[in-house]
DNA sequence: AAAGAAAATGCAAATAATTCTTATTTTCTT
DNA sequence: AAGAAAATAAGAATTATTTGCATTTTCTTT
């Protein structure tokens, strides 16, 4: 009936919620999104465990939108738009970042490069 | 001797010191740096005056590296790295944000875009 | 299945960046 | 020079996030 490994419930719902949404929750999001089925996991608890995650490297912040940091379990490099009058973070998967752009960054500066986000900023269609 | 206008002394130390320099200081950095020449100019007046530029678009924030906002006085759209190693924020001024990705945003998302940020992550030559 | 070890969690307190309040000072207008 | 308006200092308040510790849950080994 139930399933074979209780192993880290409380993790897995919280990595499960994010995983769902493409809203690119908060921290508090989460913890709201995870209300009805465990309203016994703690903030804290959703805190810790979005950094594991994060240093993880299987999600990563997409984003701080009025000092609060943004959660995305997508790790593809992918663009992102941010509404200023909803606060809304939207996927943009129509728009590529050019891949060779992280090579020419290494070339021209010396530096090594792990990630890359392109993010866009402005109105929403719904705020416009 | 001394010049002609006494208006927003402090106001436009604030700015000219982050015009003067391109490592995209958070507050807290700019404060430090009036440190020599405008000792009596408090922390709290630095974040208002931040945030007033930000509003008239004079300045904009590029990053927010473990939780700090960090500014820069250059609103012409370029290219960022983050170093995760020393927390520096650099210019990559050899790298292009293609112009008409903007435009393809607002065709493909009916989003109205006002800006736009490309930032690399990753570790500066001297932290490699 | 039981006992002990290890890891995860809840709760509340601590931390730290940022914002706000109020009295004072500076600048502008006339 | 006087009064009005704007800006500032200082520190208290706010808020997102982190941490310490006691408790609970899960894992390991029998």
């Amino acid at each position: 009936m139930e399933s074979s490994t209780k192993q880290f419930r409380k993790r897995n719902a919280i990595l499960e919620v994010l995983r769902m949404t493409d809203t690119h929750p908060s921290a508090e999001m989460v913890h709201e999104m995870l209300q009805a089925e465990h309203p016994d996991i703690s903030l804290a608890t959703v805190y810790r465990n979005l950094a594991r995650f994060k240093s993880q490297g299987i999600i990563q912040s997409v984003a701080t939108v009025r000092g609060i940091e943004r959660f995305d379990a997508n790790t593809d490099p992918h663009v992102h738009f941010i509404c200023t009058g909803c606060d809304a973070v939207l996927d943009l998967p129509q728009i590529e970042v050019p891949k060779a752009l992280s090579c020419s960054v290494e070339q021209c500066s010396g530096c090594n490069v792990q990630s890359c986000q392109l993010t866009f900023t402005g109105l929403c269609s719904s705020c416009n």
